[in-house]
DNA sequence: GTCTATATCGGGATAGAC
DNA sequence: GTCTATCCCGATATAGAC
């Protein structure tokens, strides 16, 4: 089932892959990892010393990538739009590449065990700090309406986030049009604008 | 440990709602939900049949909830801009007066067996369906951009349901500071515009 | 490096007393 | 309506042969 230029210990992580994205990590058998990957169950134990680390080992290095290409966007971009766009490229660009695997970063974090956990959460908070740090020198440079820099980030990093729940590779839109039309919403919003007002409106409170 | 006033079923289900948020339903042992109930495994079973009909019942009660009140709000308001408000401020309500159930809701779809998984679908089918009537309406109205419906959809929904892990009662912020937030962010975006250029500028691409 | 066989444990669920 | 005792299964992980 596997093709046969991958390593056996990379035969059994994507196997992993696939079935804790399918049907979550507790719910998903060592015994079936194994039967895709071509094996026994007992012979994974050469490989990992156990389950767990499967987990870890699939989390810790796609997280790895996602935050050192942000950190590159951050150093190679200074305009706030330019680094927006890009830091919503890039997310959506690993977030569909990789689809299982951030699904399973996204809903296993739970599933991860003391050490290991923290660890993760950590590397989670850097990225936080960084989509953070975009938005509040946006906001101090004028370019972004003054708001919520926490929950603002939450948003963003939400929404781009789903995107691995529903793409379908070879579906109706591309990659890049399903960026385009996220940078889109989160720089412009829904609502057109067909006369001019004082643009000071929106400052007010939303409710009348 | 729990209140008195409450029936044992209640009971019940409240200590599993609890688990289940916090561990996850697979994670979640049965004589823990019992120990928090204040009484034994086995007890459970004079009031739910199985572990599955727990995370059945919880998902239903609140989807039903979630999906009745858009339904009420689509009938009072016919305004796109009050629609999208109003549906904005029900999911976050909702998802933050309830943050545990919600949570298993979006976190647990996978953990449903069968018949039910389906039937739960269905009614989050039907709500997705409602949220992409608000956008098509509103964007033939020209008062929304125009724009892929389901993807706005599913990233409105996103946004607006992740609010539920990480909004804490009695917080930085007050659910109506939430919803005033994501409202402003759905409907107007990030980006501040300075000078009224021609408006027809945003429905170019977006990469130059 | 992979196998078969098995240890060990904890899970959901049931039986039947009270 | 709740208990104790227990069934039965499937899970991760280990031992040791090949």
């Amino acid at each position: 089932m596997q093709p046969e230029g991958r390593s056996m210990r990379e035969n059994i992580l994507a196997a992993a892959v696939q079935l804790f994205s399918e049907y979550g990590y507790h719910a998903a058998p060592l015994r079936d990892i194994a039967r895709l990957a071509g094996i026994q169950a007992a012979s994974i134990y050469h490989h990992y010393p156990s389950k767990q680390a499967l987990l870890v080992e699939i989390m810790e290095k796609h997280m790895q990538q996602l935050n050192s290409k942000l950190e590159r966007i951050l150093h190679e971009y200074h305009d706030p739009l330019d680094r927006l766009r890009e830091a919503i490229a890039n997310h959506i660009r690993l977030h569909t590449s990789n689809k299982a695997e951030f699904f399973i970063i996204d809903t296993e974090l739970r599933a991860l065990e003391g050490e290991h956990r923290t660890r993760i959460i950590a590397m989670r908070d850097t990225y936080d700090a960084m989509i953070q740090e975009i938005l509040r020198d946006g906001m101090e440079r004028g370019v972004f309406h003054p708001s919520d820099v926490k929950v603002t980030s939450y948003a963003i990093i939400a929404l781009c986030t789903q995107v691995s729940s529903w793409f379908r590779p070879g579906g109706r839109l591309s990659v890049q049009q399903v960026i385009d039309i996220y940078y889109q919403m989160v720089s412009q919003g829904l609502v057109r604008v067909p006369e001019h007002k004082d643009e000071q409106k929106r400052e007010e409170s939303v409710r009348t």
